[in-house]
DNA sequence: CTAGCGGAGTTCCTTGAGGGAACCCCGACT
DNA sequence: AGTCGGGGTTCCCTCAAGGAACTCCGCTAG
């Protein structure tokens, strides 16, 4: 299919997009972040190709989002998420928040995510790191970072 | 390539990517919210085939995310973020955070993002629409929804 | 000791999506 | 009448996803 390469480009999108970006991987770092540790707990929780599984774990892991653990003393693996790979769920957090909000339907949020500090189910609300009010597409303008291309 | 259908999972997350996690589609939302609105226009920025351009305009128009509008009285069109669409933004934001803290290395952010509220660069912290403390996969607990599966 | 099991991949084949270039349509200008 | 330019559509080629079968290797049961 010879894809892009987004690794490349001066946009912070398409480099996480590189990371986390191909078909199946955020789903597998959900399961990751869930407790499915395991290879097949997660090829049987996903029905994702084996062959694809492979690849994207090696992939995450190459990146430093997943770290492989033997967990007996036979060759068996578990994968855990990093710290960088932990706050990678922030952007799937987005993701649940905006699902639950236009795609649940009358049935409802398929899960729940409660929020441990204050016991209440919740869910994320975007928010300015500077003065703490909400920060969404029509508050903001964009302007050219220091890290811009050439 | 006969691709495994997100849509019908019961999963925020899984569901969200039906709509926006294809390659490029990310991408195009973002050169449509900084002022991008023709075809030509986000062609020439991606460097994307036409052809895939194509299919996923079409795409992000069924779902309800961008908004075909025609500019002249020749057939020509720009392409607009609806409400759904605009929400959507504050996925890519959660990227846009991520990709700038763990890959943006010594140049820095490519791109800045300004709060008009309180005119501060600044960038998306998850707080927890409840108590509004922060709120990241540590401070989660998960629970079946009301709209779980079978 | 051999047979079987189960986790974790690897190999191989088929299908179809992405890349890229060429082509088309159509209203406006010259 | 000819050309331009926006917005696609068509076609071919390559390579990635699906899926099933196969491998490897330590453990355990007979």
């Amino acid at each position: 299919m010879q894809r892009t390469d987004f690794g490349d480009m001066a946009c912070s999108i398409a480099r996480t997009l590189d990371v986390m970006g191909e078909p199946w991987t955020p789903l597998v770092i959900r399961d990751v972040f869930v407790g499915m540790n395991r290879f097949e707990q997660i090829q049987q929780d996903l029905g994702i190709s084996r062959k694809v599984l492979t690849e994207r774990l090696n992939h995450l892991v190459e990146r430093g989002i997943l770290e492989r653990r033997p967990y007996d003393n036979r060759p068996r693996y578990e994968y855990h998420l990093t710290d960088r790979g932990a706050e990678l769920f922030d952007v799937l957090m987005a993701m649940v928040g905006w699902g639950d909000k236009w795609l649940a339907g009358k049935a409802g949020p398929p899960v729940l995510y409660r929020h441990r500090a204050c016991g209440e189910v919740s869910h994320v609300d975007p928010r300015c790191s500077r003065c703490g009010e909400p920060m969404h597409a029509t508050d903001i303008d964009v302007m050219p970072g220091p890290g811009a291309a050439r």
